[in-house]
DNA sequence: TCTCAAACTGTAATCGTTTACAGTGACGTC
DNA sequence: GACGTCACTGTAAACGATTACAGTTTGAGA
């Protein structure tokens, strides 16, 4: 391994001088170019571990999700990817397909010095975890649904109004017997938008009951497909909104199969506005919730706050759109 | 920050068996219970950069790609995951959506000791991305094709035999004339994938040509959607193999918008078998690379690596399998 | 030529661990 | 009671960088 003594030596200088020469201080012309050629002849790379430990700084930001199986993540990761490029930050990812447990586990790792910041998007509304990032010694960027308790820097978006365009548009076009499927029940996603969901429904006078809302087990396409396969009677609704575009999917396949006409018997919202919604057959009228824009959001907001530790806490809110497709058509 | 010099004096021990309680080795049970009692009143956590800096370990290993869009790659990652989550080390994911300089800007830095481990699937046949590979000082992986010159561990797939599989069956069930929409030709997969076409056309004793291959710039539904856009002429096939099941969709799309009746006209396949094989109308025959499976066996390769730097270069094999569904139907 | 400030350079301490080595004490054996 | 062994513990030296601080060189001005 070559260290920065070995360039020293090859130099003839002091190691100070070479690490100045790399951090771009003071140093005579002839110096620079005589490390300079050092460290080519010798391809020598300065070492993170000892840098880290020196300036106490990892140089490196960890982003935390559930579920890179779900686009909006990826695109999320993308976001915070794209930010991150042109700094020296290093993106890491963990816990990509994770259960509370794993979350918990790696959150609790979390205070090692690996990562000098942390953008978290939890989905499982578990007590633990907005107690494990409030005593985090990094800054954290929270993406989503903020806990209560907790009080970080936050990028959310607000699904009580993307589900009342939603809404609102079944209702504009001639929708009235309105339901939701919602993707699990115990996630901050599934919890908002069922309550969002409620009192976009009780807002507009149009009838809403406990039986207005057909519960999928995951936020995936299965999820969505074998949630209405038990449910069975769809004919109940004339318009139906999904957890997200994946479950929407599901519904789709199971009404194609079984006859029911989209959107002829039936309208369809998804939620994010992925790739896939505008290639089913009908193209899928979708909740845009700009993960992707989000995602940059965030790793701006984390830049700022590892800038400077002292400025006040942020909240930005990003305004949900809808894309009207086939699917909504009256 | 509090060190292990804090636990020690807290414990009343000295540091060096503090280290030896965390580390597991020689203690006596008092020493160990005053230590740990310590370790929780304090809340310590080791320090990863200076750990990594004594054993010259970083404990972390880096997945690279190019392509996060691609849900094959995230089942990749969701492999290499899996493969890692009960070691310990932990996953970085680099450059995931990256052009051939960010590639090898980012391998270029790879010789600073922040992973153990590299695991690369590398889409572009860029002559560097070889040669900065060949002189990196840590063990890697490759997952895909090898380059010419190269020698480490390998999990490859023979997409010539995933795509004998395809023409095989579309002949079968009667398919004459038969086209590739191939991805991008200066990628490893799209190079692969066409020179494996032709020969298991010749092979077969099908009819090919240069007009047999529709060009598509990127390996997505968009790319698929243009490329048979601009060629128009389809009904030139009957049978179809698309570099990937993204393409595939958006030449489904395309067809779906022109009349062109699937499977009826003209039967269709894919590769990498991803869930939205399964949900599109027709669902969609696939060929199946393994990409979770790949990228587990890879990680698995790498922790073989790292426990025995000395073990002669191994190259797994991982056999294609084809999935057959609506869109070949007879 | 001499002086002094400015510009540069080197020495050495430090970051928080791990670990070789030496030291300590307990205990069983003669 | 002396001694050897064994089990454990502490001291101190690394790992490879950064950076005060002190020391040296340089060059301008007198």
């Amino acid at each position: 391994m070559v260290s920065i003594k070995a360039v020293a030596d090859r130099a003839g200088v002091s190691i100070a001088s070479v690490s100045r020469v790399i951090n771009g201080t003071v140093a005579r012309k002839e110096t620079e170019l005589r490390v300079r050629t050092a460290i080519k002849e010798l391809g020598y790379q300065p070492n993170s571990a000892a840098r880290a430990l020196k300036i106490r700084q990892s140089e490196q930001i960890c982003l935390s999700f559930d579920d890179l199986a779900n686009p909006a993540y990826v695109a999320m990761t993308r976001g915070v990817g794209q930010a991150l490029a042109e700094t020296k930050y290093r993106l890491i990812l963990a816990s990509a397909f994770s259960s509370v447990e794993e979350i918990v586990k790696h959150l609790e790792t979390m205070g090692r010095g690996f990562a000098d910041g942390l953008i978290i998007s939890p989905i499982y509304a578990d007590k633990r975890i907005a107690k494990l990032i409030s005593h985090l010694q990094i800054p954290v960027v929270l993406v989503g649904t903020m806990p209560v308790g907790l009080n970080v820097d936050n990028v959310y978006v607000d699904s009580a109004i993307g589900i009342g365009l939603g809404v609102d548009h079944l209702k504009a076009t001639n929708r009235k017997r309105i339901g939701l499927v919602n993707g699990p029940i115990d996630t901050n996603p599934g919890r908002r938008r069922r309550l969002a969901f409620e009192s976009a429904m009780k807002e507009m006078g149009l009838k809403y009951s406990e039986e207005s809302v057909i519960q999928a087990d995951a936020f995936s396409i299965s999820g969505g497909y074998e949630a209405v396969s038990k449910f069975r009677n769809l004919d109940k609704f004339d318009g139906l909104i999904c957890g997200n575009d994946q479950i929407a999917a599901g519904v789709l396949k199971y009404c194609y199969e079984n006859g029911i006409a989209i959107p002829g018997d039936l309208a369809l919202i998804g939620i994010d506005n992925i790739d896939l919604a505008s290639i089913l057959h009908p193209t899928l009228t979708s909740i845009d919730l700009h993960s992707e824009k989000r995602g940059e959001i965030a790793a701006q907001l984390m830049l700022e706050r590892l800038a400077d530790p002292a400025r006040p806490i942020q909240k930005i809110n990003v305004k949900p759109t809808l894309v009207i497709r086939e699917s909504t058509a009256a």
